[in-house]
DNA sequence: GATGAATGAGTTTTCATTCAT
DNA sequence: TATGAATGAAAACTCATTCAT
């Protein structure tokens, strides 16, 4: 008689029905907390968008929280899987090349649902998942940190770990902002590439034109 | 008899007395939503907090909507001062301190209370406020972008409304993520010159190293 | 084709299994029922409890009332054969023995359990079960009385019905008390011994010191 | 800024306006607590017959906990009143009448809107209010020991405490049963008497006949 | 102007009951 | 027959807003 946690979905689906309908939840979830935000988002609402009833959420999600949570992971390994897959990097590129990748590894992360994934970090931290939000990002700045040093004779010489929070949250704070204020910028490879040169004028060696200073 | 808009403060303060009450409500405002998140702050509480009741508040504000705007402006301007003021820079400076200005400007900027300036984009998006929320930020990127042209010879070619964009997104995502998940940075001077590195990096001519993409 | 009633078994219970799973359904209503109270138990708690599926909960049960209703009816039949063997005296017993026989018959009525025997009673009254509840209640107020008028030649002349109301609400009284309040009294055997003395000094003809009132 | 209980009312009303909601809310869960049963009083369906909103409701009781408690306080203070007075006795009563008193002084005390006492206390033993529970009977017991001590001469020798037990649950169980079960009782002279007997033959010195078991 | 009591629509959540498999 | 997923009415409670004093 275990005491359930109130965050924890409440029951693990069995029949196919069921994963059906758990899955129709968080689909519905995630739109509408897209949509309108965390306290707009309500579980009549994501129950009706579901085609479910109000009863059925709550069988599967125990509580409005709790089926955050459950989103929460869901975006937590998606984002993990594009993020470890980009930076899966062989053969011995340059380090051009390199810091590319890592540009382009971190933003495609990023890119993935960045508005669900800004609403729930934000609500995250008021659900006082802080440690859990720490550990999300974190762990996408474990997989930027070692590629880094891996490549760390070929990249200006710094602190390693303030370097990849910069380039983390930098990047992250361009993405969610083309998400919100310019979605249109998604399309334009420019954007890309000016990413690509942020992280190489950041990362590689300091030029002599700058040594000056 | 023009019908007044709901998100208008429902009259100008004339006396002293007055404009004390509304700064005090301005500040039980920012205060509490800080500290709670838009959601979790409740017009009662404000008015608890400022010492008013909350039919003064509501004197004062006609709606909660009305209340979270006239923050909005306040923070807005507030914002634009800082930057403004911070990218007034006069003689003929190097490069490398043109540049090391435009960070340290737009930092400032964000740093004006970076947890206010987050909740207030935020809902400003959710109470749809689009409009408003682009122009708070597009006024920063006019302060940066107008500094920078004044200075684009010395800078690496590019498109500059592109860079604009870049810049100001990267270092508010940095701010605003170190202001929630790594306050001690803010003490730390490094952080700055690591943001001044970021943008030398980005913004100076390309270093031969860099050439031979 | 007589309506059935939603408050009767829905089936007689044929075959062995049929009959175990019922009596595992009373037990762990019983249980349940205790522990937490009427509104407090749920049927979904029953039936896990009992080990089946709710849905054979229902089988057996058409309702909660119903299954309520079980439970009193099982609790009624085991408190009458406890009181009635207690009052089945043989011999010709002293008077003193005769009103012993009867606080302790009535105490060992009450005491089958007690704490359901209340929660039984105060739900059949919100049931709609008064009659019911009152039914039952006379039945141990017949046996008692009847036990009384066998001897009523050595009692103190009364009304033999208002006796027999106020003995046994008296006695019930103190036992539902001490299975509340101080469970540690069943084990003292002063208890047993005040009931006595209680129903003595109330059944006996008056002494002559209370004669002069 | 003392962090509230959630038990005790949010505030005390201040205006005339404000006592009147008060009492009527009160007297209202009061009526329907007795009609309904805890459970099947809604707040809804109270503040419906206060005649004010659900929200004023809350205003005063955070909870319906916090209604059922101020209830209780309410009835507490109202059953200890007539106890004391009761059993203020003065001059210098016969040994019966003493007796007499404490059964009419008891009897009064449970005799105050019984069935809300009733469901009172079978509430709080649920609400965790145990221990309020067990202070507010114990607070009658102690009036009634009292009693009894200061006459102890002339009583029976006993276990005081376990007498006080005995008699204060045997005569709440009376009443409350005939609130019940038998209202008319009430009105009939004889239950009275009854309760007296009961009690003089249990308190008073053993008589001859009996001393012989 | 200032106050705070009153309002009630709207939110989360529970649980008895049904019925397709 | 047994199962347990699905249902939805109904309950407790919140909070922006109004308005009589």
């Amino acid at each position: 008689m275990a005491q359930r946690s109130r965050s924890v979905p409440r029951k693990k689906p069995r029949q196919e029905r069921s994963r059906a309908t758990v899955d129709a939840i968080l689909e519905a979830a995630a739109h509408i907390l897209v949509a309108h935000g965390f306290e707009d988002t309500t579980t009549r609402q994501v129950a009706e968008r579901a085609g479910v009833s109000i009863g059925s959420l709550y069988q599967y999600f125990p509580s409005k929280e709790a089926l955050i949570t459950a989103l929460f992971e869901r975006q937590i390994q998606r984002v993990l899987d594009v993020c470890t897959e980009a930076l899966q990097s062989q053969g011995s590129p340059s380090t051009q090349q390199v810091v590319r990748d890592v540009a382009l590894g971190v933003m495609k992360a990023y890119a993935v649902n960045p508005r669900l994934h800004q609403v729930l970090i934000s609500e995250g931290l008021k659900l006082g998942m802080m440690e859990r939000v720490q550990s999300f990002e974190q762990r996408i700045e474990t997989v930027v940190r070692t590629f880094m040093l891996h490549y760390s004779s070929q990249l200006r010489s710094r602190r390693v770990e303030l370097a990849t929070f910069v380039i983390t949250r930098a990047i992250r704070g361009i993405i969610w902002s083309a998400a919100i204020e310019r979605p249109e910028l998604f399309e334009d490879p420019e954007l890309a590439d000016e990413l690509g040169e942020l992280m190489l004028g950041y990362l590689l060696p300091t030029s002599p034109s700058r040594s000056a200073k």
